[in-house]
DNA sequence: TAAAAAATTTAGACTTGTCTAAAAAAGATG
DNA sequence: CATCTTTTTTAGACAAGTCTAAATTTTTTA
């Protein structure tokens, strides 16, 4: 098996590599909350072990290899996170850390049980899809909330954002999963936006609506 | 917080304590599969953190907080493993590696809530205690199989034998938690029992009756 | 396109936890 | 009680993963 530490360098590429082609050895450092030279070193010893196709200078990719262990990780955590949230009843800005941490837990047979356990879940308490147990996910494209126009309107399926404060900002506006909101108004002066809510109105500024997702 | 390392030795610590006074160096570094010598060096660590207390050549005994972070770990690993019995359905010899695991997870809070969700348990899937979430633990005074004479009989409440194999075995023969025996007879030449349980009889060994334990 | 800036890697060091081999202390034995 | 055996500790080394500082490569910009 791999280390804790090889283990969250290749969920963080997989991360990474959902908007990037390759992933630079700076935005990986930023993102562990590390330091270059250390990424670089790490980066040698994934490379060796064939989990990451790595060209000094030029980024990171996974192989499949790598991106099986990554997408498991994945589903380990979005497991747990669902599982904190439906049958311990934390709330969805609570759960991130704990998940972090049981994510690890190398047992494979354990987190399909869990699964079954919980009915598989296709969706975490953020609206991430859930990986099944062949490393498979959905994913569903979702928009912000600030591309759509007046008098559209979308359900609320996911976060960009996954920030302790800005869950919690999004649950005491009751814009929470499966809220379906209206554009009603776009302020011109600064793009927030005015929504309409189970009859009631919301306003939200541009950096809220850019981090909010919905389907039409 | 303490690494892995130091939870494993505070927590073999409390193991081994129960039955010597004093924990020799030798000891933990057969339980922890570690040498004696790696054993000194986390011993002078832990000292430092003032949670043992540590003469050379003396062996060592945990302060009260070790034994605080020890009984928590404990606590962690047995609510986890009644966890995975009752609620992932694991037998009761498949759940300890993961357990080990598990019990890493630090959040109090996840684990008083998981005590919440599954009833508050007394013991675990093999009859041992779960501390309370003040660290509080109800030591039952189990007596070996072995310790019974003709004619007594006991409701098998524990055992001594943790291992995946001696579980199995037990499991197969139906000598479960919670199972009423009855000793018929004790064979002199080598100390084995015949057992009686739900109208059936039952031959152990020596080794097994002094491994299975019971309340009177 | 050459110099400046930014990104990345290398070199060397540090911490944690482990190891082997040797030294020292404690306990057992004649 | 002196010696032998066992237990424990010390000394020095190593692997993993991190760091700082310096060197190198790539990218940007004038």
């Amino acid at each position: 098996m791999n280390t804790l530490a090889e283990e969250n360098y290749l969920k963080s590429i997989y991360h990474l590599a959902l908007s990037n082609e390759n992933v630079s050895t700076n935005q990986l450092a930023a993102l562990l909350k590390t330091k270059a030279s250390s990424v670089t070193d790490m980066l040698k010893k994934l490379a060796d072990k064939e989990l990451i196709n790595y060209t000094p200078y030029q980024g990171v990719n996974l192989t499949v290899a790598g991106e099986k262990i990554a997408v498991n990780i994945i589903r380990k955590h979005r497991l747990w996170e669902y599982f904190l949230v439906e049958k311990l009843s934390f709330k969805w800005d609570q759960v991130h850390d704990m998940a972090e941490e049981m994510e690890h837990i190398s047992s494979n047979e354990l987190i399909n049980r869990l699964d079954k356990f919980m009915g598989f879940p296709k969706y975490d308490p953020h609206g991430d899809p859930i990986p099944d147990c062949n490393g498979l996910v959905k994913t569903h494209d979702l928009k912000p909330v600030s591309s759509i126009t007046p008098n559209q309107s979308g359900t609320i399926c996911g976060v960009r954002d996954h920030s302790t404060l800005f869950l919690q900002y999004l649950e005491k506006q009751s814009l929470t999963i499966g809220k379906t909101v209206e554009v009603v108004e776009i302020i011109e002066f600064d793009h927030s936006m005015i929504l309409q809510m189970e009859g009631k109105r919301i306003q939200i500024s541009r950096e809220v609506a850019n981090n909010l997702l919905i389907v039409l």
